[in-house]
DNA sequence: CTGAATCCCTGCCGATACTG
DNA sequence: CAGTATCGGCAGGGATTCAG
């Protein structure tokens, strides 16, 4: 067993930025919230961890999804350094969006978010509830 | 070695909720997410995850978080069952604030959240950056 | 096909003042 | 001590239109 700063289970990492008294930009947790923050952002992460994707076929998948919002998203993500921008030369324009590496690291990170709201909110037809929180499945 | 929906890593469990086309408040991650939803929310439960913590605790420790605010993320966290609030008889009035069961679960999810954001930016002096993802310290 | 520009409306949050 | 009431500024995001 190793030794924790306080009592409490899955206490945070002893950084300075742990004790950080209002929401600076600097905080690892306000970094990624940034990243996934805004509607629809973990929807386009979403599509994105499930292989390369043009704008169409996210416009596609997302149907309800303003081409404003959509290509706020897309910038976003690619200023948070989640996803790359692909442009292939030649006419029609063709573009490819994938997750960069770290975009990749945001699985765990969305699973965790997953497993907790599937833990809190039971998905409650009161029968099969066992299988709503299997990791991988 | 388990078998996958798709060959990425960390994929999603294969729930209905996982290939919804718009962001639902049935979503596990929306549910989540809407836990933490806006500014202040993760630093009040990273309080509470150091332990029960009165009004003015936390005002104290946050002291540039407003009533109004403050109240807000109170009210937001016990609605979502993240915290409870419970009053003590007597005069002056007495009000200790405490996580919940639910709420000691968000604290691996914050840890996701801010290996994530630790990974992204480097602390980057340059020399000790072995130390930040640590899990526990 | 892949976006950018504009408009408008709503909801957040900060400051201040007041109450049980 | 522990909040609520009210107001104003600003940013988020949806619909539509235009452009490379």
């Amino acid at each position: 067993m190793t030794h924790r700063t306080v009592g409490h289970p899955a206490g945070l990492p002893d950084d300075p930025r742990a004790h950080v008294t209002a929401p600076t930009p600097d905080c690892p947790v306000e970094i990624t919230l940034a990243a996934l923050h805004g509607r629809w952002t973990t929807l386009v992460i979403r599509e994105l961890l499930r292989g390369d994707r043009s704008y169409s076929d996210l416009r596609a998948a997302l149907p309800r999804l303003s081409d404003k919002v959509l290509s706020d998203r897309l910038a976003q993500l690619v200023e948070a350094g989640v996803v790359e921008r692909n442009r292939r030369p030649g006419w029609p324009p063709r573009v490819r969006y994938a997750l960069t590496p770290n975009g990749h690291r945001l699985g765990p990170v969305l699973q965790a978010l997953w497993d907790w709201g599937a833990r809190t909110s039971p998905p409650d037809t009161g029968a099969e509830s066992s299988r709503a929180t299997d990791p991988v499945h």
